[in-house]
DNA sequence: CTGAAAGCGCTTACAG
DNA sequence: CTGAAAGCGCTTACAG
């Protein structure tokens, strides 16, 4: 493979200079310029990676930490996944994956290796173990998901909250007055899944203030504990009208579990769910939701990220907590509640 | 950050001792082991990932091509791509991933710049435009999916031809004598996708030989159309029987058409799918199936690169194309077929 | 059993 | 506008 030795001995410079001639970093007068680019063409030249890291302490690569865990649902992550790479690639920068469930072990072997320039961090629960590794590491840090504490790295999450108000307010707006929730399992919440009862809290007090009742409960995310889980609900209340869904296996359930009941939505129930649009279209879900807007935050926290990595956050630029507003795709699934 | 010479030098000894007692490639007296690794520990000493790979050619990262095409059905492609992350992982090497859509740049990137060692490409076309530059490439491929040409890559692929033919034989053996086989759409196969034709043909002779009919389609691979066209299949094919489906999101999007229409399988219709155990559980869907096997083949492929990169398949060991048997596992969507 | 030195392939002050 | 040299942090022959 041709060394930048080879394309200044071709171009009869020196690697200085050839080094310079591609970077662009110093003015190289237009004859050897043009040498050197025809020596890069016709070697077929291409910078060493791990040289050039070890020369600028730049890798260009940023870390993905994912963690496929076994009581969540793999084709929800994958979109966050990909937000992060297309973004990165648009920037320049590579990804180094890592799906290890201990995702530690990968942040600490990334971070001290020097293998990364910054770290994205996904599904971050709220007292993450990852997070004080990623804090004492030299790189910056964005994450995908909102922890207790913030400092020192960049956030980005949907706003929760305001969904599950925006959710309640939908179907109270529409005459609802009792509705059920259906969250994330609930060890998903034990291990610290914060999102899920930043929605659920938002909503309970929100139908309390409107006045309606609302019941809060969890469901599986894997088939087929979920379908049967969520015929039980429907079974447990049947004054329900209205059916909010912040669990993407239950949201992919619904279909089947509404036609073996007989119910169609909205005639018979009326169903908000938690999920992008992406999601809906893969899985055919024919329910409004509130968009999560998965590539949506994938692209801004490594947006940031970069600004960080590059300097162009300036020397000490406080991090940001930045919330995307939910926004309601209606896809028809809600009406007025049937005439009791 | 501590580098090896911070690490000699609090141990008191040379920088070569200091790097061998941490390789253990050559005999090092066990009070200056000690002495090192107490200097480790005390430092909290990593070695710099592209200072390593600088000095010995090898990085310790596997490049994983995945491309998530506008008309492919990404939830399926998710799985092949933690069965080589999960293996990659226990072997000792991170992975470097690559979602572009043109993989050819990416392919390039990591090879010419020797940020891999070595390359999986997923999601093979029989004539895939990164073939060529994989060949010439100095590091070793491996494929999950099997292209015309094989030379110089290491290739895996479950036998498409193999589960055609079961699939017929199982429904035949049953009594069906009338089926209808969905296949991906027909651009994938334009595209190059030999394994949708593979199966085709082997299922469409076997049911030539068998005496029967097969109505061989093709169908969508994203919602809403695929529902739509299933529809209209069926109601093509009035007489079939059984319904063959090697399109996962055809197989997704069934459970919702055959509700609608108000058929039960088997009792209505006989079905088997050909996509893993996983997808099915993922999907709650409640058909037999072909199991595609990703996470094996994704293991297999790394395994074998793997081997390939150390060395340890021998200089001029011959390349391997090598099948995973399919294997029905049943789930009860299959019977014989109702008196006409 | 250990050390001094060269080299991997870059980039970037330093000098002219 | 260009070149010679140092240095990034490792590993590994070479020498003892």
């Amino acid at each position: 493979m041709a060394t930048i030795g080879d394309v200044a001995r071709v171009a009869g410079v020196s690697r200085s200079t050839a080094s310079y001639a591609l970077s662009g970093k110093r003015a190289i007068s237009a004859a050897v310029r043009r040498r050197v680019e025809d020596a890069v063409r016709e070697l077929g030249y291409t910078p060493n990676a791990g040289a050039r890291a070890l020369a600028t302490s730049q890798t260009m690569v940023i870390g993905l930490l994912a963690q496929f865990l076994e009581d969540e649902f793999a084709p929800a992550m994958l979109q966050y996944m990909l937000g992060v790479s297309d973004t990165a690639r648009e920037l320049g920068y590579d990804i180094l994956l890592s799906t290890e469930a201990d995702g530690r072990n990968a942040l600490r072997r990334m971070t001290d290796s020097r293998m990364v320039d910054g770290i994205v961090l996904l599904n971050v629960a709220e007292h993450d173990d990852r997070l004080p590794i990623l804090r004492a590491a030299p790189q910056p840090g964005a994450l995908v998901g909102l922890p207790a504490d913030c400092t020192g790295v960049d956030v980005f999450d949907l706003d929760f909250e305001d969904a599950g108000r925006l959710m309640v307010d939908h179907l109270h707006r529409l005459g609802h007055r009792e509705l059920v929730l259906v969250s994330q399992p609930e060890h998903v919440v034990e291990r610290g899944g914060a999102y899920v009862w930043r929605l659920q809290n938002a909503a309970i007090e929100a139908a309390r203030v409107r006045g309606i009742s609302l019941h809060a409960t969890f469901a599986s995310s894997s088939q087929p504990d979920v379908a049967r889980e969520l015929g039980a609900l429907l079974d447990a209340h049947p004054q329900a009208t209205g059916l909010l869904v912040n669990n993407e296996a239950a949201a992919a359930a619904l279909p089947t579990v509404l036609h073996a009941r007989g119910l169609t939505a909205p005639a018979d129930l009326s169903v908000v769910g938690r999920y992008s649009d992406e999601f809906a279209r893969t899985f055919s879900l024919p329910y409004s939701s509130i968009e999560s807007a998965p590539d949506r935050l994938g692209r801004m926290a490594v947006r940031e990220l970069v600004r960080r990595i590059e300097g162009q956050a300036g020397p000490d630029e406080p991090h940001v907590v930045r919330f995307v507003s939910p926004e309601l795709v209606d896809r028809g699934s809600t009406a007025a509640p049937r005439e009791g």
